[in-house]
DNA sequence: CTTGAAGCTGCCGCAACGGCAGCTTCTACC
DNA sequence: GGTAGAAGCTGCCGTTGCGGCAGCTTCAAG
């Protein structure tokens, strides 16, 4: 089966002079060029085609493509590593979401008051998650990191999953009876727990204050994470967010 | 409160090579030019430098975000709108990812069958997400078309809003007694459910699945909408989305 | 008073295509 | 069999959004 050029560009939403711009600087060149010179294409090509497409998506320039692509050992493992970096995009822009968000509700309260555009807290903070969250990088130690990371905050090794998880789900709802108490998250007894909670995670390995906000945010962020507080108590997730970026602030600066 | 902008660069992540570009362009004049030529930016600057790496994560071209930026009336709204977007793409992210799983799946069956890359079903499915999703139409008509196709889902004209209102959410008390008994979404009851609302709304105008889609989506991502659902019982926005789906992918394909 | 960091203004260059122009090829229909 | 319209091809030049200098100025600190 083949696909002559303006098929694979209605297919993949890319013009005809892009494919004949990727087959002349050699990033995709057709599975072959008939006798009158017109480019054709195969399911290997179409495959290939979509890595590219995916990793450009993500930022990456052509050269590099054309290098991973080069020395790509296992085809599979390297469709698992873009997935993994393309959710980890999603939830950059997830982030930057919610920073917009944030500046919304300084801007909508700056209006009641009418404090006529005050002061912003951080500026740094109107900026979070627009940084490019540097692709290159990521594409040699995102596994590892990512997984190292989930498994540690849970606080359980990877052999003693049933019972850490019942002990978190226990930290969660004592977690839940203290906001049902009317505390605010930067409040003693809470703050305490996440103190407990840290010096945990802290004992399994060293955690810089960059990856403990990281895991922080993650508690929203991450689709089951999420999911996991919100069952329990809706707004948890947010709450411990807010509980650990306290901690953070107080004590870990 | 004024900042240099060396002090921007490091807070947006951005070069100063940048800023000035921005400048130079006219696109982000300093806040003031000190007699020494250098440039010195305040709050104001630095909330519509958040919109324009906003809009430029969008993939938005310099003209054109100067163009929003430009007959921008209410900042607000603008903002709201920029979220809304920035979601939009993060689910493209998403439905990406997803694409490349499924690709995954395909290429290891096709390594355990032995069958050495057998045909792809439907080569279409290799770039689902892929394309871009025209963000300049989107700037133009999506609050109309949000809209419309609000009011249609929530099965009201215009001129009998409160009744629709009550039915609409007597509907939303229903689905969330589904939940509560535990029901997946994709269950018979609720894909009847469903089913019955589909019927109601196409009777008011054609959507097609991908509209229907958009506006499964919607029912999460839109504030309001959102809102709602969460008032009646956490988590059935979410659910009404899923059940949607399910409803779109077994009986509208 | 010097010295290193931070600024400034050009100017050139590059990546990743878009848009022609000018020519060929292939059906398709009369 | 002739011709029109769609699809292809190959250059070549233009554009966007900066990055990288070079060459000069300015500023705070010791």
């Amino acid at each position: 089966m083949a696909w002559p050029i303006a098929e694979v560009a209605r297919m993949s939403g890319v013009t005809a002079r892009t494919l004949r711009h990727y087959d002349e600087i050699g990033l995709l060149p057709p599975a072959w060029i008939g006798s009158n010179g017109h480019r054709y294409y195969e399911e290997r090509q179409l495959l290939h085609l979509q890595q590219i497409l995916v990793l450009r998506a993500l930022g990456v320039g052509l050269t590099e493509i054309a290098g991973i692509l080069g020395d790509q050992v296992d085809e599979l493992e390297a469709l698992r590593g873009h997935r993994d970096r393309l959710l980890a995009e999603r939830d950059r822009l997830d982030t930057l979401a919610a920073t917009v968000s944030r500046t919304i509700a300084e801007l909508e309260q700056s209006r009641k008051d009418g404090t006529p555009m005050t002061s912003i807290n951080r500026p740094e903070n109107l900026f979070e998650g627009i940084q490019p969250a540097d692709v290159e990088a990521s594409l040699r130690d995102f596994p590892e990191h990512a997984e190292a990371a989930l498994r540690a905050t849970a606080g359980m090794s990877q052999a003693e999953i049933e019972a850490g998880q019942r002990e978190r789900t226990a930290q969660m709802i004592r977690l839940a009876e203290l906001t049902a108490a009317g505390h605010p998250a930067d409040a003693e007894p809470v703050q305490s727990k996440i103190d407990t909670e840290y010096r945990a995670l802290t004992a399994l390995r060293p955690v810089s204050v960059e990856e403990y906000r990281a895991i922080a945010r993650s508690c929203v962020e991450n689709e089951q994470w999420n999911a996991a507080y919100e069952a329990i108590a809706p707004g948890l997730a947010a709450y411990q967010r807010a509980a650990m970026e306290a901690y953070a602030a107080a004590r870990l600066s």
